[in-house]
DNA sequence: AACTCAAAGTTGACACTGTCTACATCCGCT
DNA sequence: AGCGGATGTAGACAGTGTCAACTTTGAGTT
């Protein structure tokens, strides 16, 4: 954490360059993103918050959704980061490195609310470019599918069961919770008895992996969706 | 574009007021929302659209925001209504009516993407005004625990399980497989060999009962998700 | 049939936005 | 020393949401 601040210097020039910039922006922006929606961001109002013209960011950026992209792919690399880590913990085992692994989704929401809005809220990057974001995305789920791979061959997993189709329901389930939970939709039922986030997050791991155990049915019924 | 024809003045009185505009900017809006993203969405371009003055709509509506405030409860509407007609097909019994309902979820939100992207994207409505919202969303949610309600009389899902978590947990994964599938996060691994959103989702909804169906574990174990 | 008056639509203004273009300044390199 | 690319600035432009004051409309009441 290289933490120079160069406006506190002894000698607050008002310096032409403004030397980390880039960071600054998107550290201003992540700021911002705190306690505004996302549509009332405005560049010009960064840039002045940083005392520097209003075009300066876009020495940095090529567009307003460009700094969006680069927040968003930040976080799909610390997401991955985290799985990583709960990964390398050492000693665990399925069934806890599952759960470690659903808690360090779980949290990842919860300490960062805002990117993670943005990472699945966007809707902006459908068109190929940005393929940072959708790289970095990538990664991450690749973390879940080997997650998955290692709890078949420990006997976790039925192993008949479609690889994909395990990691892609256990993504949605997880993901579907941490977007419910921080859009406040939590709040509906979390006055009830024994009933908080901790409580639910392992709950839901712990159901996840009690509905994989059994192979009995294959998920090759017919068409659900269709019309 | 232009019906100057003085045949046909009865009916299409294209003077002064335009008689329904209400409507016409909530269905201009939907139909620009298919193939834009919403925060490139112009209130004074749907006003040229509909051939009036860029103040027109605030006769209809408070802000921008309103606006899209109206799709979403419609929204909520709709989807509650469908779940109100997955449960009234009169025979359906446990199992089916639990598949029914995450069917129509899901084809709610592909039929619907752009208003279900609306839905559960917005971020702009924490703030307790649009109580109109809240609301849908809450009635549509109330299907769902009846529907939990009903399968653990019906043994179908183990008694000792706290209602409000399995019908949150329901909620999340029927949720989060939509929101993925619909921002094209699905076709990752739609290309793998007998997988498409209909087997998927059956799928889904099968594991989903088959984890509830043992009351083995409680989920009361330790936080899993506080720090 | 004339009058009323709120609802509905219009026009013009204002402050603000993102981004284009041309220009100014800085700093590391030869 | 001075060149050149990187970085920051200033001004302009089209477009936005929304406020305020105006005009038109048509259904009811007299």
């Amino acid at each position: 954490m290289i933490k120079q601040d160069t406006r506190t210097r002894r000698t607050p020039k008002k310096s032409y360059h403004h030397d980390g910039l880039r960071e600054a922006v998107l550290e201003k922006t992540l700021l911002f993103l705190r306690d505004h929606p996302v549509q009332d961001l405005s560049m010009r109002e960064i840039a002045r918050d940083l005392g520097v013209s209003h075009m300066a960011p876009y020495r940095h950026f090529a567009s307003k959704e460009d700094i969006l992209a680069a927040l968003i792919e930040n976080g799909f690399r610390q997401l991955t980061a985290k799985f990583q880590e709960s990964d390398q913990k050492g000693t665990l085992i399925y069934p806890e490195t599952f759960y470690a692994h659903v808690k360090a989704y779980v949290q990842f929401f919860l300490k960062n609310p805002d990117v993670a809005r943005l990472m699945f809220t966007s809707g902006y990057f459908d068109k190929g470019d940005f393929t940072g974001v959708h790289d970095a995305g990538h990664d991450a789920f690749s973390c879940l599918t080997r997650l998955v791979q290692r709890g078949q061959k420990e006997g976790f997993i039925g192993e008949t069961q479609n690889l994909y189709m395990v990691s892609f329901m256990i993504w949605s389930s997880v993901h579907g919770a941490s977007v419910l939970i921080f859009e406040k939709q939590f709040q509906e039922i979390d006055q009830a008895p024994d009933v908080d986030v901790g409580a639910f997050t392992r709950f839901l791991a712990e159901k996840l992996l009690l509905g994989f155990s059994s192979a009995k049915s294959q998920g090759a019924g017919q068409d659900l969706a269709t019309d």
